[in-house]
DNA sequence: AAGGGCCTCAACCGCTATAGA
DNA sequence: CTCTATAGCGGTTGAGGCCCT
């Protein structure tokens, strides 16, 4: 079966670009910029259709493309970005400085891949491969354990409680903010509790994992391997230090430890609205819960989590 | 040296999103 | 709202180079 060409015109040159081609381009982008790309080749004396200009451009000719191989913390960054965002090759090349997500797609479909099953771990989750579940059903939640995450979490918590105080996540819990970024810029200003019930409840927590994670992850960091314009935004360096948010992104189990935090905050990804006709809960008991953990010197959310499960049956 | 298979990566294809008329 | 042009994305292809026998 033969592919529709997206150049339909007759004449259009198609193939390899030539020295002569490129030059013709290149000449005509330092004069008038990028953009116009359908008038472009006319205008460029080029036998080319816009979009293959436009690729060339964009993929090979771009003065600001850094060539040759990658480095290992490039390639170190391409398989943490990939285990956050899948085959996202823009998003992930919007990370690397220089790198197109051709470049990348390229480097991941011949390389990393590879790599990475050579190492046991499934290119696709990220995961031992001999750990995948072999009855081949996926399971929808996760079921908390005294893991990483869970050590992350309090660590948030703790963070979150001693630098904003603990009204901020009072404000989550009785439906008075949507966005931890938001509400640690306006901590105090939390007034009374609107309403009580469980469903209300996670579409917060969800409404602010969202923002959280957003604030981790979609918003950058400065370590190695990242470009400039990838940094973490100020309200995440509010809650690390330079140095422990290096750490993070140059363990790769940390990369996980993200994931399941996202999960575990969303409830398996529930977007904010999602989560509808919880079982009802006396808010009180989570306000109280909140209350104790103040007094405790380990905050523990992993607890305050599992309470949530055991009072609406998820998780289990 | 030859040639067959494998690998790499630039280029293409088809599709979606977005903006503007 | 519809249509069209354009930009952008991810998947796929295939030419050319490399490696092995």
């Amino acid at each position: 079966m033969v592919r529709t060409p997206c150049c339909k015109e007759e004449g259009i040159k198609k193939g390899a670009w030539t020295p002569e081609e490129d030059q013709k381009l290149i000449a005509y982008l330092q004069l008038h910029g990028e953009g116009g790309w359908r008038t472009l080749p006319e205008k460029a004396g080029l036998k080319r259709c816009g979009k293959s200009c436009r690729l060339r451009w964009a993929n090979y000719l771009r003065p600001d493309i850094k060539r040759g191989g990658f480095t290992p913390e490039e390639e170190d960054t391409i398989i943490k970005l990939h285990a956050l965002k899948g085959n996202k090759w823009a998003a992930i090349a919007t990370c690397l400085a220089g790198r197109t997500d051709n470049e990348i797609k390229n480097y991941w479909n011949t390389n990393l891949k590879k790599r990475l099953k050579q190492k046991g771990v499934d290119p696709t989750t990220h995961k031992p491969i001999n750990s995948t579940d072999q009855t081949g059903s996926e399971p929808k939640h996760h079921k908390l354990g005294s893991s990483g995450s869970a050590r992350l979490l309090n660590r948030v918590a703790s963070k979150y409680s001693v630098d904003s105080n603990r009204d901020l996540v009072t404000g989550i819990i009785i439906g008075n903010s949507t966005n931890i970024a938001d509400v640690s810029q306006n901590s105090g200003d939390v007034d009374s509790p609107t309403k009580n019930s469980t469903s209300t409840l996670l579409n917060q927590m969800a409404a602010a994992s969202s923002g959280f994670i957003s604030i981790l992850m979609d918003n950058t960091s400065t370590s190695p391997g990242l470009s400039d314009n990838c940094s973490f935004s100020d309200g995440f360096t509010e809650f690390f230090s330079n140095e422990e948010i290096s750490g993070m992104y140059t363990n790769v189990d940390n990369v996980g430890l993200m994931e399941e935090l996202k999960d575990i905050l969303s409830y398996g990804g529930a977007d904010v609205g999602d989560i509808k006709d919880s079982p009802e809960v006396n808010v009180t008991d989570d306000m109280d819960f909140l209350d104790s953990w103040n007094k405790e010197d380990d905050l523990d959310l992993e607890k305050f989590v599992s309470s949530l499960d055991s009072k609406i049956g998820v998780f289990v």
